[in-house]
DNA sequence: GTATGTGAAACCGTTCACAGCA
DNA sequence: TGCTGTGAACGGTTTCACATAC
């Protein structure tokens, strides 16, 4: 079955939620108050979880902890997995910094720039290494998510590296459209779109 | 006339790819080759203008300078806008050092964190304040838009400290979701959703 | 001839409403 | 009784197809 992609990161953020819930020691919840903490429908959260299975208990609710795991399950979140950072620039080395990806099961165990004088150093416990080095170190490391933090310019280019070295999936910082075959997934993250949709909502006066 | 949020993210994808038109020099596109370099449909593109306006001439397309002109003008991308940070953490301080975002013509006016170490230091030319003065700075210096880069547990203070102050707008980094009044706008950047969705393709074998 | 602008049709995700079950 | 699981209705966006205009 077809599963949108939509359902996929509500559901991301129903895991996050019900991790809260769990260390607070609740035990059951309702499709309700989870939609509440969500911020979405209560027949959403049902429809998304059935596409998986049936999770709930009727009358009940939804066990917590059961919830949670049978989620992380499905994300592919109980387990780890290995990254590979290209472009070690203000934003990149703020990703090497970030803790919260690594506890969340996604470790950097590479990263490479092609500015000589940032060649050899170390950030985060990650040596930088040269463009020249992907290839050899994505197959060695075997990295499967390659995020590229860029200059939109060199983009395309890395991507390319990328999918030739094997990898399996991008997450894409540059403000740009990367094109790749079918079989390696994309994922942009990109605030100066995000700057241009609040701007344009101050502008028009338009909320939400 | 109601307007789809998703068409004003895919008019932000074309402005990007108008300028790099522009500056190579061509004058007139079609909307199937602006499609194919935003990666849409062309009769989407048409629709997306045309809630705007008819910015094309029948037999021919768009005149690249003209329609970037005029896209720029929709998004409120014509003007300067103030921002302002709350979170100098590593990915706060990233993006303070951001250049792109002074060149799309937002610009970082203030920053604010809580730890009494990060007080007073300079980064990227803005001096850090402690919370206590977003108030009183935001209105000060005529700040628009405020950025959340906190950790999770303390971004809806800092969203509910931010409203107060008067804000439009927020650009939210921290992975929880955030509540506030209808009449500010939010944005999430949030990429260990993103992560969360290339871990789920990877995991269920599906792509794109 | 060619490409836009736009009603109509198709498609897809959301919401409703209720049967099914603890 | 209460909440899940789910077919059906709904609403909105995407795509098609063509009249229109250069």
């Amino acid at each position: 079955m077809k599963i949108p992609a939509i359902a996929i990161s509500r559901l991301s953020i129903c895991a996050r939620n019900l991790a809260v819930l769990d260390e607070k020691g609740v035990e059951v919840i309702s499709s309700g108050r989870l939609a509440d903490m969500c911020g979405g429908n209560p027949a959403q959260i049902r429809k998304d979880l059935a596409y998986f299975g049936g999770f709930g208990v009727r009358g009940l609710g939804y066990y917590v902890k059961e919830l949670l795991f049978e989620i992380r399950k499905i994300l592919g979140a109980d387990r780890e997995w290995r990254l590979g950072l290209v472009g070690v620039g203000n934003l990149g080395s703020a990703l090497l910094r970030h803790a919260p990806l690594a506890d969340r099961g996604c470790t950097f165990v590479a990263a490479f720039d092609k500015t000589p004088e940032r060649i050899g150093i170390r950030i985060g416990g990650i040596k930088v290494e040269p463009p020249e080095a992907i290839n050899h170190v994505i197959e060695e490391k075997g990295i499967e998510i390659g995020v590229i933090a860029v200059k939109p310019e060199g983009a395309q280019e890395v991507a390319d590296t990328l999918v030739r070295a094997g990898i399996g999936a991008i997450l894409n910082f540059a403000p740009t459209e990367i094109r790749c075959p079918a079989h390696v997934s994309i994922e942009n993250v990109d605030f100066s779109l995000k700057l241009d949709m609040l701007c344009y909502r101050l502008t028009s006066g338009a909320s939400t």
